[in-house]
DNA sequence: CATTAAAACAACACGTTGTCCGTTTTGTGG
DNA sequence: CCACAAAACGGACAACGTGTTGTTTTAATG
């Protein structure tokens, strides 16, 4: 019984066809770039491409649902480990260790983040980010009490999850390369403190 | 000389161009929908549309070029006139009519921006509104000293502008339909005091 | 009501799409 | 190393949207 996971051919195809994407991103972007131009550049044949995805949202889909399930599984395994280190040293917490292994894994997929995320990638994705930021973040945690809030809930969300991913756009954007940790301090600053003491204008 | 301007059936042959492209956006998205689509929904023949756009790019580009100019030239007469406001009662702050009025200007033309920022709207549009904010409220202002600054400065841009195109998107969609004055100090709260000032974390 | 520009109509070549074939190449398991 | 299943190929197909053009019909305006 043979696997296609494994055949090299099977995975070679996939890889060209996935690296023509993102290159073609970059250069005109999602809506403009056409299969053929995929195939052409991926030097394959068009017919192969129909064989592994139905078009090119099919394809940009499987790609973003596979960063996510990634995403996903680095983070349980984050959760549990960073737990695991709080039974020795208390004091670490999780949600700062957790933004830090998330752009960690936006910067493995770095390529790919910038085309999808960039001025002409995939906007649905974004919408796909801010949900996904809110369910892990704010999610099973009582950070917030319903009680306490100045402003309505959903607008706290949208500023948050809005606010966060364009700092991780602004990133992918920039050649100065801030590591994972200075971002995720860079973020608690304004978060935690407001935009306004972050530009020096409260105490 | 006739003046294409005033011509009716010029007028009227736009404006159901322009109504049936916010419908199709809302429908299928800006990315999946055709010019054969539009005409046929605004029940004009093809070859018109091509008489005035060259492409449903060039369509949206002019539909959003034109929300632009009337968003600055609303601006323009909303800063002067809050300068008069100012010397009768000095407490008058300029940016927060300014961000009613912004708000103001967005409602009057709500469902052609909930299209154009919804989920399968115009991506370019969503840069060009943080450029925009970015330039009106920022630009020629002493807010923000270089020197201050605890985060480089243009992650706070990006953190600020982003999180205020949240806060629009979300009020779009919402049905509560807060008024503009409620939404200008919902964002005042949190990027004054912080989102977790907001939150109620924060004293 | 006559004038004249706008809109409708019809037909065109062109490019992409998605889906077929049958054929050739190639990686893999035995 | 070899046989073979599977993968990739090359080509063909109808269907569809595009952008353009020349002609006819319609309707706003003075």
């Amino acid at each position: 019984m043979r696997n296609k996971n494994t055949d090299l051919r099977v995975i070679r195809t996939k890889e060209a066809i996935r690296n023509a994407l993102v290159e073609l991103i970059e250069e005109k972007g999602l809506d403009a770039l056409t299969v053929k131009e995929i195939t052409t550049k991926a030097k394959i044949n068009r017919g192969t491409f129909y064989v592994y995805y139905q078009d090119k949202y099919d394809l940009v889909n499987k790609c973003e649902d596979e960063f996510f399930q990634e995403l996903a599984d680095m983070i349980i395994e984050n959760f549990s480990k960073t737990m695991n280190e709080k039974k020795t040293n208390p004091s670490v917490t999780i949600p700062v260790t957790l933004v830090v292994s998330i752009f960690e894994h936006i910067d493995r997929n770095r390529k790919f983040m910038k085309a999808i995320l960039g001025p002409k990638g995939d906007l649905s994705f974004h919408t796909k980010m801010k949900e996904f930021m809110w369910k892990t973040l704010f999610e099973n945690n009582k950070f917030i009490q319903q009680e306490n809030l100045l402003v309505p809930i959903e607008y706290l969300i949208s500023y948050i999850s809005s606010a966060h991913l364009g700092v991780i756009q602004q990133w992918l954007n920039s050649d100065k390369n801030e590591s994972p940790q200075e971002m995720a301090h860079i973020l608690y600053t304004m978060t935690a403190n407001g935009p306004f003491y972050a530009a020096g204008l409260k105490r």
